[in-house]
DNA sequence: TGTCACCCTGACAACGATGTCATAGACAGG
DNA sequence: CCTGTCTATGACATCGTTGTCAGGGTGACA
């Protein structure tokens, strides 16, 4: 309970300093963590100094630099970034937060990456969360990046809206939306070209002569899944093909889901000759359930988004194919730029997507229906 | 240039409160970022209380706790929890910082995953980085997460020793190996039994009739790749198969240099009957090259790390798993368990590898091979 | 009515750094 | 020798928050 209540004078070097808390008390390893206080008494210099050295700033002999370097050296100091940050003019703290569906998923991963990349470029730090399509947790995550002050956000949504953002806009803050568009306030975006993606696998199928093509997909709250659906719909209408009676399945969530509703699709009258799937997870249940069917070889099949050895299965997955990694570069260049003072208007930039031939979307459909 | 330099007092409420920046000088939108201060003067109450309230401290009365909830609502007021943390007895930033291989990766993301799922229930963020095997890149991030001055450490490491890190172990900074050991340093791990799973694929393809078994391994800098080799090595020892003239390869870093190695081995005298990848990149190469030269349905693969889809090539590709979201999560518990105060000897975790059998590992080999 | 305990509350210092400013010393020019 | 300029340096206030402490008000009890 009792250590060093003694308040006394230090003289160390030439100069006079408050002491610094001895550690004489507890013959305990932990050293406490240096500060500059610590590496300025042990150069000998004021903590000033210590700081202009730390910072590479002009006007100090380089005599002191060598004494203040050897110092920090010895006693393996490191800055504390935020305690600089609190007084520093510009305020920032080389910090982004990004928001993905989950860090554990190949899309989320790619777009992580590219602006991971970007940021260590500029000596910024990635905080990353994972949303899992909850609401409650991309407020909550959004709040804890604010709360550490980020410098920018890069953010997928799932809420309905995102005017919770409005203040923080206002206040210059960078939010840049990929994968899914802001609903509710202006910012900029970056996201595939959903809709002409969808209808890029539709027409891909069209032209291998399918008629009745089914829709699997998400759960339509999720905004990217309407635009998928829509892309589907329109190209088929373009093309004059009744989209009333096709399946259209939606709110289908996970592999399993989308397997059952697959099973389902087939053991129904009048099934489909080849299946749009509008995501990721939904095509894995798809092909799933046509290879248990034992079907894979006569249903065709495109998906929307890549899948890792989506080549090497018999058929291939033909798939259109987004480009996280674009994805991802745009949107942290976009939230740098803004930081560094384009006050453009909020602008929504599309990375193209692209169809991967591969085998499962060039089966043709039986010749009897096909002349029907 | 000019602007309120003129210091007042104000009296906002009934309390005395030093002036805050007057937004009246320029009509710009982006008003600036409130403080308790500002909440303090809206709320007419002292900038302690403000902290009390939003900090759930106790002895405040509901009036004021509502006044100043209002007030902090009206002006969108976030806590800025670096300031706090500067002040705060704890310390503790609520931060962690974990180093993977890189996010864009199923192994990290995994692990990503599960680090950030024990962190949230927490409330601690996580900081990741990527490593790309670059040591350099290692110490860079590894200082920058310290200069940020994260609670703890989850590292995935390269460099020969990570003796670097002793000064900030002994200050009490808890950090945990994952994936790989530490070298030169004494620190909690969490690693799969990189040798005993090699030893039980090797087993498994000694047990389908297999002698010739081929090694194909990643770099014998990093320590999982050796710990297999050894692995694979030891138990054809034990089988009494002689293993000085088997092909070990090494070096293999990506799908298309174990690719073009493994179409080199098959054009070589004297070519296995059995592959061992031992990473999954590898295993990646390996089906190519085994897919282009047709013999995917006579050479047995047995691959370290489970890959995607595998259960849909044909024939499925055996794996040895290891269990990414295990490591994640014990990981993080040490870590945790660490600033809790257990100060118990630094220890080795092993998550046990599981060996899933889809196919490509029980291909028997040629029947006049199997005799001789 | 006085005393005491307890509840609320705000003033103030401190956390670790940087921006501002003052000052000491070196050196040049008159 | 005095003045002025320039470099090198440290004292001090400050950033936004929390720990400490002191003080005012209220109610219970003597």
């Amino acid at each position: 309970m009792m250590m060093c209540i003694v308040k006394s004078i230090l003289h160390i070097g030439e100069h006079t300093v408050t002491p610094l808390s001895d550690s004489s008390s507890a013959a305990e390893g932990a050293r406490s963590r240096p500060t500059m206080r610590h590496v300025a008494a042990l150069a000998g210099v004021g903590v000033k100094t210590v700081s202009r050295v730390i910072n590479g700033e002009p006007n100090v002999s380089a005599a002191t630099i060598a004494k203040v370097n050897a110092a920090a050296r010895t006693l393996d100091y490191q800055p504390d970034v935020h305690a600089g940050n609190l007084r520093r003019a510009d305020g920032r703290t080389r910090t982004l937060g990004l928001l993905v569906g989950s860090v554990d998923n190949p899309f989320a991963g790619a777009v992580h990456r590219a602006v991971e990349d970007a940021a260590l470029a500029r000596g910024v730090a990635v905080f990353a969360s994972s949303l899992d399509d909850d609401p409650t947790r991309e407020q909550e995550a959004v709040s804890a990046f604010l709360r550490r002050r980020v410098d920018g956000l890069i953010l997928t949504t799932v809420t309905e809206s995102q005017d919770y953002l409005a203040p923080e806009l206002r206040r210059g803050t960078p939010v840049v939306f990929v994968d899914r568009e802001p609903a509710g306030i202006t910012s900029d975006s970056v996201v595939s070209d959903n809709a002409e993606g969808a209808a890029l696998a539709t027409r891909h199928l069209l032209e291998h002569g399918h008629r009745r093509v089914a829709y699997l997909g998400d759960r339509p709250v999720i905004q990217t899944a309407r635009e998928r659906r829509r892309g589907f719909l329109e190209e088929l209408g373009r093309a004059g093909v009744a989209t009333r009676d096709l399946p259209v399945i939606e709110g289908l969530h996970d592999a399993e889901s989308a397997r059952t509703a697959t099973l389902a699709l087939f053991d129904a009258p009048n099934p489909p000759t080849a299946v749009f799937s509008s995501q990721n997870l939904v095509s894995l249940g798809v092909i799933h359930a046509l290879r248990e069917l034992g079907r894979h070889r006569e249903i065709a099949l495109v998906g929307f988004d890549d899948l890792p050895l989506a080549d090497l299965l018999d058929p291939g997955i033909t798939v259109v194919a987004q480009d996280p990694q674009q994805i991802g570069r745009i949107a942290a260049e976009r939230v740098f730029a803004r930081l560094d003072g384009d006050t453009s208007p909020a602008a929504r930039t599309i990375v193209p997507t692209r169809l991967i031939e591969r085998g499962s979307g060039e089966i043709a459909p039986p010749t009897g229906r096909l002349i029907a």
